[in-house]
DNA sequence: ACAGGCATGTAAATAGTTACATGATTCG
DNA sequence: CGAATCATGTAACTATTTACATGCCTGT
């Protein structure tokens, strides 16, 4: 059998517990793991139709009304593939920041330009902390732990990251400020 | 004028300071913003042409030896584009991170695996400290600041997500040795 | 009646990685 | 001489996003 994509595993952990449709793993997904792991419709209708092949998932027809509307359930393969790809080590780490990258190269900017690109990145993480406390009170009840943990995780990382923003920013406005040491290039004797 | 791939940008900076050649803009990226912005040859080669062509760098032949070289130089045109992204507000901000997904889902392991997952994360971050601290010395000796700040930040970063992993761990050792407090589904009364 | 949410799906585009082909130079 | 590194480039593949099409149901 062809290796599963990465999506198919947020798929597999979506539908263990419990039966859920395409819908709600999206919306689940948009919910939680979004944070650090993202999956969209063009990914997750496919994806649950190849695992339907696999065998790993079952769908069944539950209608809403009128509305159709198809869960799928986890297969005995399919958690067996689910616990094998726990007990993996995990491998990617990516990190896509503009932020960062937009600091990196903030030499090519006017100083005094430097401080909002900061700024603009604490108030991302604020906002982004804002959205995780939101959904705390959610995670709190169910009687599965992880979630709460990693959610908890993300809150402290958001803290972390919005305070070093304010940390350097103030930096820079403290070097600004106070006499220019020796300086870009020219030898300012 | 289509707008430009973010990758586009990495280059505009990479060249901004001094011409370089596609080879040496991937090296650079290798070893500085591959943490928060990673490219590969697929996309630099090509992107040097389709910037070349769009006028925003002239290419230069430089061969070493009888190697054949090409080296970029960022035109006025290119310049004025990197400055006026840099001003943009920064909004691409994603992460990938499988250990953060695995413990998600870590209610479908045997508890005494879960504390393996936050392991294999703080070794993987200790590991990136570690590359990171090596670049310290080179990052030093620049007279651009901002690498070093962003470096800084990385080294601060790692550390406390690797410190977080551990104080996961052990609190989740702690739970596993107590008397186990009301557990999953079943009323055990 | 209409907005908004539920629900499924696909097409097209964009992004990005991996692997390979090719060949020169340098260093041990 | 052979390995590593410098150097450029592409093809194929994988991943992922965005936007759209379709249609039902619920609440105001």
């Amino acid at each position: 059998m062809e290796s599963l994509s990465p999506t198919a595993y947020v798929i597999l952990g979506m539908v263990h517990k419990e039966p859920r449709s395409g819908y709600e793993i999206k919306s689940i997904v948009d919910n939680t793991t979004r944070f650090f792991w993202a999956a969209s419709y063009g990914q997750i209708y496919p994806e649950l139709k190849r695992l339907s092949e696999a065998g790993l998932v079952v769908g069944a027809d539950a209608p809403t009304g009128g509305r159709r509307r198809t869960v799928y359930e986890i297969t005995a393969d399919g958690e067996e593939e689910l616990v094998a790809w726990l007990r993996q080590p995990p491998v990617t780490f990516e990190m896509r920041e503009e932020g960062l990258l937009k600091l990196f190269f903030a030499d090519a900017l006017p100083r005094e330009e430097v401080p909002g690109i900061l700024r603009a990145m604490r108030e991302h993480r604020l906002a982004a902390n804002e959205k995780l406390r939101a959904m705390e009170p959610m995670a709190q009840e169910k009687d599965d732990p992880f979630p709460l943990l990693v959610l908890r995780g993300g809150l402290e990382f958001t803290e972390w990251f919005a305070d070093w923003c304010e940390r350097m920013e103030a930096q820079i406005l403290a070097a600004a400020a106070k006499p220019p040491p020796p300086r870009k290039g020219a030898a300012d004797v």
